[in-house]
DNA sequence: AGACGTTTAATTGTCTGACAAATGAAAATT
DNA sequence: AATTTTCATTTGTCAGACAATTAAACGTCT
């Protein structure tokens, strides 16, 4: 094992994609302990610092987990859909601000999904998922409920649907696109008359999964992101007609 | 800015941490510098090796680009759809094969999330993109082409169905689900006429994008689909059967 | 003044060596 | 046998050094 030391990359760089590389492959199994990081550097031909600077940017994917001790080491992780959750909703949501994506295609982008996952969630939804969706959209009826803890409402009614699909991989698709929505539906002031409509469209639709109809749900779905649009467009039209005035 | 010394967590990971936040609230804006490594090293009172872990830990997310040089630093990176492909394939690989996810799950939801495009594909899709489609097609049904290889143009096919919806957001959520499919079908033998059935499919639904029919385009994914579960599940009944005859 | 090479300062990349902290295994003690 | 102590191993952190890179500042020549 020997890297290019005149390579265009850091040495801790190619160290990590040649682990990286081993870990896709499967030739480090799960679980599996790495050399300790003074046989690594040995392995690699380089100092401690750059090795540890490497599995660091391991770890910072999750692909490895460290302990100290005697028996420790570093450990091939089981990649679970719980952890890739959360790096996924931050990469989905930094994606959506720093390249300014448009509200309308955000929203487009997660209701074609939501859809998507409504005919497998009309046929396996649970007791359980559906408690889950009544009570947020009872949660959202309730006077005094400030725009964003409607929003974060909002996203645990549709992450419930989305669960409701029984595919984990549905899901972990799903959570990137549904949370990373969240801040720019921060940006939208909800009327009273608003959230109620919204509220109704997110009782029918635990209604028809209730009663396994897909076609219903969907067709709900469409509403709710024709609403949603239209609710945006006016709230933003609204500002730039303010700003004008300003002007 | 301080850490806690005493915190469950490396302190590398504490400091990336609060960079991340900072990054992600928006406090640190895209292209803004770092401190310098020394700087940060003082300013949260650690030693410049504990700093650059951290920056490393960072840099893994492409969250932040490094410079040498006399005007070089860390910088806050730009995270362009693209450089989030990548990641997002290699995680969704991992996820598949660490999870033992079933052919069938995968294989639902790549095709429920392909569905969620085909209306939009069928709207907005150029003649690039129909071009693309029809070109993979044929390389399909060329003569001694390797499973492999195939499997590697149905990829593409499908990458240029997604783009065609012209709706970034999907692309990126969908670059995983349809990326991290190929090695679960390259455990498929596919038979001439398997092929051709499939080639079929693919000539088709292009037709119909090609026509703007939305319906039909979702019809014919449909049976894809049917047909991609039929066929793998006749594969691995083989195998077990075989399996169980040498046993 | 402007073009062109040189120096210089700043910054990241790498290395070395050291010690602290954690942790399980082995040894010693009760 | 149970408990405590010791010990070896390994990661975490620190300090200091030098190399490599880079752009700006400086000089020099035309």
């Amino acid at each position: 094992m020997k890297i290019d030391p005149d390579s265009s990359k850091d040495l801790s760089a190619q160290i990590a994609a040649a682990i990286r590389d081993a870990i896709i492959s499967g030739k480090l199994p799960v679980d599996e302990r790495l050399p300790s990081e003074t046989e690594l550097s040995e392995q690699f031909e380089v100092s401690r610092s750059t090795v540890r600077e490497a599995l660091k940017r391991l770890a910072a994917q999750s692909l490895i987990r460290t302990q100290r001790g005697a028996t420790g080491g570093a450990f091939v992780n089981r990649l679970r859909f719980e952890d890739a959750y959360g790096q996924q909703i931050t990469t989905s949501t930094l994606l959506l601000s720093m390249n300014s994506v448009s509200f309308r295609t955000a929203c487009e982008a997660r209701y074609a999904l939501e859809r998507a996952c409504a005919p497998l969630a009309a046929e396996r939804r649970t007791a359980d998922h559906l408690a889950t969706m009544r009570a947020e959209a009872h949660r959202q009826a309730q006077p005094g409920l400030t725009d964003e803890a409607f929003c974060a409402s909002d996203v645990a009614f549709h992450r419930a649907l989305v669960d409701a699909a029984a595919n984990p991989v549905l899901s972990y698709q799903l959570a990137g696109a549904v949370e990373a929505m969240q801040p720019l539906m921060n940006m939208i002031t909800f009327s009273a008359r608003d959230r109620a409509t919204i509220i109704d469209l997110h009782t029918q639709i635990a209604n028809a999964l209730d009663q396994h109809d897909a076609e219903t749900a969907d067709a709900l779905l469409v509403q709710l992101s024709d609403y949603t649009q239209s609710l945006a467009e006016s709230v933003f039209a609204a500002r730039a007609a303010q700003k004008a005035d300003v002007t």
